[in-house]
DNA sequence: TTGATTTCTTAACTTAAGTCAACGAGTTCA
DNA sequence: TGAACTCGTTGACTTAAGTTAAGAAATCAA
C-alpha cells in the first residue's frame, strides 16, 4: 500500500530511496466501514488522511440540513480544517464507503519533517498546488448555473454519481435535491 | 516598508534575527499606477506580489462577460495561477488604485529557500493557513444565497465597496450588476 | 420476504435572479 | 462647454430555483 503514496508523490517530486524509506517509516495505514464517521461536529482533530481506496465526505449542518462540503476518494489528502489546533470542528468526516487510509498525525509530521528537510518543501509544493486547484474549481462554481456545475461534476468526478446519494450531491452543487432531480430531467430531454 | 512584510511574517513564525536578514536581503518593492495590468490573459507570469499598500483585482473573460476572481488588498499575497509555469495565464491582475508591492520571483524563491530553510517550512505553513481559508470562503459561498453573500462581505471586507466599482462586485459575487443594484435596495428597505 | 425507511421524482405555487431596455448622474476629454 | 462614456438604477418580463406536499422507487433490516 506504500506504492500508493509514493506513485502520488512521485507526481510532484522524484522519488529517492531516501522518500521511500520516510515513507515506509510514516506509513501507518487503517480500513474503516462503510458509515464510519472520523470526525465529529465539536470535537478535535488529531488525524489527516490520505485515501488509498474508498471515500469520505465532508459536510456540516446550516439551517438543520446537511451541507456537503468535498467528497475525497482515491489519492486525495483530507486534512480536517481543525486538524492539530485546539478548536472544535465545525465540520463531519464520514466514510462514504468502505475505506482505506494512510493516517496521519501532527507529531509524525514534525519528526518527519525534522529527519527528511525534503518532506517539507515537497509538502509546500503541494499545498500550493492543491490552493491553485482550489482556486480554479471554486472560480469554475462561482461563474456557472447549477446546470453546468452538474455537467462539469460529470466531467472532472466521474463515476462519483454511482457512489454516493444524489441528494448529498445536491448540496454540494449549492442547489436543492429538488432542483437537482429537475436539472437531470431537462439533460437527458435535451 | 520591510516592517509590513516582517508584520504579517510574525503572525505564523516568531521573528528571528535571521528571518529579518533574509526579508531585507529579498525585499524589492514596486510602486503601480491605478490601472496597470500586472497580468494580462495568454502572458507568461514571473513574479508573484505581497501588497503593502493598495489593491489588485484578478479577473477573467467568460462568455464576453468580466468576471472578478479576487480582489487583494494590505498584507495578502497575490500568486497567479500560472506562477512560474510555462503555461499562459487565463487571467489579468490589475491594479484598482495606486498599490506598493514586495515583488517576488521563482529565482530568489529558490534562493532564499536554499539559504534559509526555515522560510520553506514557513511557506508550507502559510499556504496550508490560506487554503484553509479559502476552502471556508468557498463553503460560505456555496451555502448562501446573493444577499447573505453580500452582506457577509460587508462584514468581511468592510471598505471595499468603497474602492472597488459595484459591478466588478456584483461579478465577484456571482451575480449580475442590476440584481445586486436590487438587493442593495431590498437591504435598506428591511 | 416483507415491512419500514430512505431516497428520488413530480406537481403546483412562490420567489428571486436573469434579460432587455431605458434613463439619469457623474466623469472624461476634446 | 458640451458630446460621449461609464456606471448605477429602475421597470417589465422571463426563467429557474426554492418550498411544500405527495407519492413512487429503491434500499435496508428484521
Amino acid at each position: 500500500m506504500e506504492d500508493k503514496v509514493l506513485k502520488y508523490l512521485s507526481n510532484y517530486t522524484s522519488t529517492t530511496k531516501e522518500l521511500e524509506g520516510a515513507v515506509k517509516e510514516s506509513a501507518f495505514f487503517k480500513t474503516y466501514k462503510k458509515g464510519t464517521i472520523l470526525l465529529k461536529e465539536g470535537s478535535f482533530s488529531n488525524e489527516c488522511y490520505f485515501i488509498v481506496e474508498g471515500c469520505i465526505r465532508s459536510y456540516f449542518f446550516k439551517d438543520g440540513e446537511e451541507k456537503t462540503i468535498e467528497f475525497y476518494t482515491e489519492e486525495d489528502v483530507v486534512t480536517p480544517v481543525n486538524y492539530g489546533k485546539s478548536t472544535p470542528s465545525r465540520y463531519y468526516l464520514e466514510c462514504v464507503e468502505d475505506t482505506v487510509v494512510n493516517v496521519g498525525n501532527p507529531t509524525i509530521e514534525k519528526e518527519m519533517y525534522q529527519k527528511y528537510p525534503q518532506l517539507e518543501s515537497l509538502s509546500r509544493v503541494i499545498a500550493e498546488v492543491i490552493l491553485t486547484k482550489q482556486q480554479e474549481t471554486f472560480t469554475e462554481f462561482k461563474t456557472s448555473t447549477p446546470e453546468e456545475r452538474y455537467l462539469n461534476l460529470l466531467k472532472t468526478k466521474p463515476g462519483l454519481l454511482q457512489r454516493v446519494s444524489q441528494y448529498q450531491i445536491a448540496s454540494y452543487l449549492g442547489v436543492k435535491p429538488e432542483s437537482l432531480s429537475r436539472i437531470r430531467k431537462r439533460i437527458i430531454h435535451e
